[in-house]
DNA sequence: GCTTTGTGCAACTAACTAGTTGCAGATGGT
DNA sequence: ACCATCTGCAACTAGTTAGTTGCACAAAGC
């Protein structure tokens, strides 16, 4: 066991361990692309606290934001949250079976 | 949106957001259980850092400890996992198709 | 009883994270 | 042109995390 290195999976798993990132990630997703500004004003942080989390986000492939006149509207990209899904279900489909049974659906 | 309070999401996915976390989670779930010090001899880190991972992982759920002796064995209880891929079905699967399947499939 | 081996605890450092404030720059409306 | 609004950047604080070292304690073996 080689020290491990940093790999897109500690990106993804680190931006989904905080609420407030799993909460814009629901917001955006049932509400549609909306803008850093727009989503601070039903939170108590401030715009900037936002606005990193969402570039947490984005770093995490989670996120893409698209630059209208003077907006820039964040519009949720679930795709990687496959790859979180793939890890746990090969690591612990060998041991669970019902994840098992979904790990062979997935493929 | 009011502010999010920590929950058990937040140490399952910050316990896997690290490569060594996951790598212990890997090696015990195939080579069965065994001691912090028998971890760190196959890693360039100490055992006292290895004890501190395996804490963390305790903490999220992911692991128990069991006394032998003079030894303390840990052994993987990967349950909390379903929580983590429930997380991710019910909030990106109404998006992706493929998830969503895998969502009613669970059920 | 002594030695070996494994665990437990505490102190400490370095680095990172979450959040803030303040200000400058750009865009759109009138 | 001017004003309101939104974004971008930088500096700063406080708290947390990863990892270390050192030492004390407990259990096994001889």
């Amino acid at each position: 066991m080689t020290r491990p290195s940093v790999t897109a999976l500690d990106t993804l798993f680190g931006a989904l361990a905080d609420p407030t990132r799993r909460l814009l990630v629901e917001r955006l997703l049932t509400n549609g692309p909306a803008t850093a500004t727009a989503l601070a004003e039903t939170t108590p942080l401030t715009r900037q606290a936002i606005l990193k989390h969402l570039q947490v986000l984005e770093a995490a492939g989670l996120m893409e934001h698209e630059r209208c006149g003077r907006e820039v509207r964040f519009r949720v990209t679930p795709q990687p949250l496959a790859s979180a899904v793939a890890w746990i279900l090969d690591t612990a489909g060998q041991w669970d079976r019902r994840l098992d049974r979904l790990r062979k659906l997935t493929s």
